[in-house]
DNA sequence: TCGGTATTTCGCTTATTGCCGAAACTATCC
DNA sequence: GGATAGTTTCGGCAATAAGCGAAATACCGA
């Protein structure tokens, strides 16, 4: 809950959840419906530099919220509609 | 958003978030039904200074989860439950 | 008005977070 | 194997958050 919240508290962050709502219109790639979108295309879009994008990127992985995979010299990132779900549900029975 | 994530990002605030569901079982003191907890009792509570204490009250306010109440020479604190549950709503649609 | 109690504000120190560039690691291509 | 591209890790610096004690403010009762 602690570290859900964190995750949540930068709004970089925020935005990359929400561009990951709908990968084909936030990033120009198609194919992302399975994979999610490759970390290099999150840091353009972002626009800070790709250490920085990295940091942000492991934070909402711990915390959950995504999910990577690699493919080839590629990770790809989505989220994890699940864990979010269960997140925001678990809030508003506890809070 | 940003600002409510915030004000969940710690331990203290939400414990006293909790402590505030229920103020008869988690503070000595009857009556707190409709004004809420003084802030002195908080502070007992969470054992941190009263400056501490006060900061994290203010955050919490300033997020709209809190309201409070001055009766005499205490601060009466209590949770804004049509806030915490318009925010855990928004949330679960949004996030 | 004075003295006492409750709470907040101020000034300061320490801890955490956010950011960057350089270096390291991983995989591809030749 | 060597060169190249994508990503993460490391080391350091700046900004924000968290904590405290002392001082200021607010209220009450005598």
């Amino acid at each position: 809950m602690l570290d859900e919240c964190k995750a949540l508290s930068n709004e970089t962050r925020l935005r990359i959840l929400d561009w990951l709502k709908d990968p084909e219109a936030n990033f120009a790639c198609g194919d992302t419906a399975e994979l999610g979108v490759c970390a290099g295309l999150i840091q353009l879009k972002a626009g800070t530099s790709a250490s920085t994008v990295s940091a942000h990127l492991a934070v909402l992985q711990r915390a959950g919220f995504l999910r990577a995979t690699r493919r080839g010299q590629w990770i790809y990132y989505r989220r994890d509609e699940a864990r979010i779900r269960a997140f925001t549900e678990t809030l508003h029975r506890s809070l």
